[in-house]
DNA sequence: GAGTGGTCTAGACCACTAT
DNA sequence: TAGTGGTCTAGACCACTCT
């Protein structure tokens, strides 16, 4: 493991265990420096991670803090969210993810499809189609556009399980990042059709980009997700 | 202005601009501490911050390239969104936001206020809950809890414009980051009438929680939002 | 093997805060 | 004025990709 990574476990540890509280003054950089036996920028490279992550904060002429962080706040910070597919998140709470297909095709991108893949003219695309359960209950309805080229060679039975989990174990593609928007809107009868709740019900919506550690696009998707099973987290600096 | 700064902000023009193009290579890091006259812990500075923004892509062994994206998602991310408040966001472009004020008071924070700003029982906030207009339209209504030792003399003609301006500008805080959770749900019969919307319309509730420069906490919010004037982006990484 | 980006160092100097 | 964190350097060595 990383120099880096392994003062920003430590210390990070220390917070979630309350070896450091609320408010409390970090030791300075300068004594980090020495209790980890290593380099000033190692050490503002590991509290940078944490600043980022929310945990502290850093003034420069006073010195660093935990930030005034509830024990909820901080649990929950921990538990932060990457980047995981729907499969990966849910399977790892020990619950059971089923697809239902209800579209598996190939077609030419339309323009909307085009412009968020910044693909060519007449280029073609997996047009997926798929309602998602966790333990038997509808979770989402998702819309997901993939090149054909990216991904060459997937078959219903990837749809069934894992799409990412094809792309990773078995194309060996890595994804590296994605661009997401949230909106919410009104279930329409097919939305709540599918996930067995009423037309006009409120849904929230994802749109999202997702991006190889190439820089190319692999995935334009629009997931409606059941109002009580979404939430979206993030930290907003500066 | 930062060096890293400055090629950061040039190399992002350049990509704006069409410069460098989608899924195009950059010099390598060698060649732009040449360019730039810098040394590569700099230079990757600058291009580390491109990645955290989504625009590029580095790939250890081969180079740094723009990652595949569309002009429109490009602008997207140009225009992106750090830390602004209501009003400051909406100002900027150049529209009128009025606020109406429907509780100004003192009270003891409850349980759930208490926890989520880390207080001591039995302390004091500010218990704040405005519809908040743009061009006369209202947008959202939120609740406010801010402890009153950290936000003194505040007034009520405070309300009427923006609070976060009385912080900075005359309390001379510094608001340095929030934690920000999006959920959806049904309006209620008040949050229609005050949204003018209908009642079981969805609308999207953001919970936010600010901190200052200090690490402390100076707001827990929860803003109601009419869905048609709601959207929330972000990158997720790794 | 040549060349890329990633990590790390030891130290200089700067901007800011406290006192 | 002393001490903090922030920026920047010049260079070493490592991990990885490509040919």
């Amino acid at each position: 493991m990383k120099k880096y990574e392994e003062i920003y476990t430590d210390i990070k540890n220390k917070i979630i265990n309350g070896d450091y509280t609320a408010t409390e003054q970090l030791p300075f950089e300068k004594d980090l420096c020495e209790a980890y036996n290593t380099s000033k920028m190692t050490v503002k490279r590991a509290l940078d991670l944490l600043v980022d992550e929310g945990l502290i904060i850093k003034r420069r002429g006073s010195g660093t803090f935990v930030k005034d962080l509830s024990r909820k706040e901080i649990e929950r910070i921990t538990r932060s969210n990457h980047l995981s597919g729907f499969t990966a998140y849910h399977s790892n709470s020990g619950r059971k993810v089923t697809n239902k297909i209800l579209a598996f095709e190939v077609i030419q991108a339309d323009e909307l499809v085009q412009d968020k893949l910044n693909l060519k003219p007449g280029s073609f695309v997996y047009n997926i189609h798929r309602v998602r359960y966790v333990d038997g209950k509808p979770i989402v309805v998702e819309k997901t556009a993939m090149p054909i080229e990216r991904v060459p060679g997937l078959e219903r039975k990837h749809l069934e399980t894992s799409i990412y989990e094809y792309i990773k174990e078995e194309l060996g593609l890595k994804i590296q990042s994605a661009h997401r928007r949230v909106t919410v809107k009104k279930a329409d009868q097919d939305e709540a059709l599918h996930l067995g709740i009423e037309e006009n019900d409120p849904i929230a919506v994802t749109e999202q980009i997702t991006y190889l550690d190439t820089g190319d696009t692999i995935e334009f998707g629009v997931t409606k997700h059941r109002a009580d099973s979404f939430a979206s987290e993030n930290i907003v600096s500066s």
